[in-house]
DNA sequence: TTTGATGCAAACGGTTTGCACTTAT
DNA sequence: ATAAGTGCAAACCGTTTGCATCAAA
């Protein structure tokens, strides 16, 4: 957080509020805002914030590679991850909730032979999980008994 | 191809020659073809082919598992994969191609455990690899001399 | 005749763009 | 005075929806 702040400052990033506001608050989230969550949110303390400075916010925090915009969406609305290192997805079926999941694969795994499967060369992997999340099993396995 | 036609008029699908030609067209094509693509496709040969009715057929080959729809875009828009099983896919950076590819994770991947990964169910793993497809690595080694 | 599929056009919703206004250098 | 960022509204574009028309059982 103080980091990021630091490198956008060195990148010779103009901080205006409206640019921390975004920066903290996506830093802070946990869980891959869209552009309306983040906007709303900062809206409670800056009332003018347009949605057109948010998206422009995000562009330049994705460009700058401080950020990531997932590859999948929440009911078609883009989400994004302060997170902008490798690391995989699970999207709960049961609250649609996406949390990020890490693990390494083996490497005996195809696709950390990164030259060749089926003749492509790997550069990254994104896994996205679908399955259902603790807080989903929980309340399963308490209405069980 | 001729099974899945079988299949549909099994479940009472009414066999018009748009969705039939939907259905073949998408059998055929091996790249994850978008909406206008199909209908575009479809047009030179139906010229009142109405994009409506690609999406109903799309809708109704999806509810019935014949297809189904990528978790990501192209471009932003939604694409389409007659192979309805699970596999993966790779991007290529280079000319945007989407290829299907299909690996098994082996046994001692964490995805494989599908109880348990960081405490979530996992149910199902779409991998979206990012990298250079084969015609393109076979353009830069030519280049290369 | 009734049912359901099609095609058109309008509506919808997330994102992008243009432009006037503001702010900081 | 210049350059850059913001906010508003309009435009954009993929997708969905409503409805009149058409075709089949």
């Amino acid at each position: 957080m103080k980091d990021i702040i630091a490198r956008l400052k060195e990148n010779g990033v103009t901080l205006t509020p409206q640019r921390m506001a975004v920066t903290e608050f996506l830093s802070r989230s946990r869980n891959h805002p869209t552009v309306d969550e983040i906007h709303r949110n900062i809206q409670r303390r800056y009332p003018t914030m347009s949605v057109a400075t948010v998206y422009s916010t995000l562009k330049l925090l994705k460009e700058l590679g401080e950020i990531q915009e997932l590859s999948i969406r929440k009911r078609g609305k883009a989400c994004f991850d302060p997170n902008p290192g490798l690391h995989h997805h699970l999207l709960c079926r049961k609250c649609g909730k996406i949390l990020d999941i890490d693990f390494n694969h083996p490497s005996n795994c195809p696709i950390m032979a990164k030259e060749s499967i089926d003749g492509c060369k790997v550069e990254e992997v994104q896994a996205y999980l679908y399955g259902i999340c603790p807080e989903c099993l929980k309340k399963e396995s308490d209405k069980k008994g």
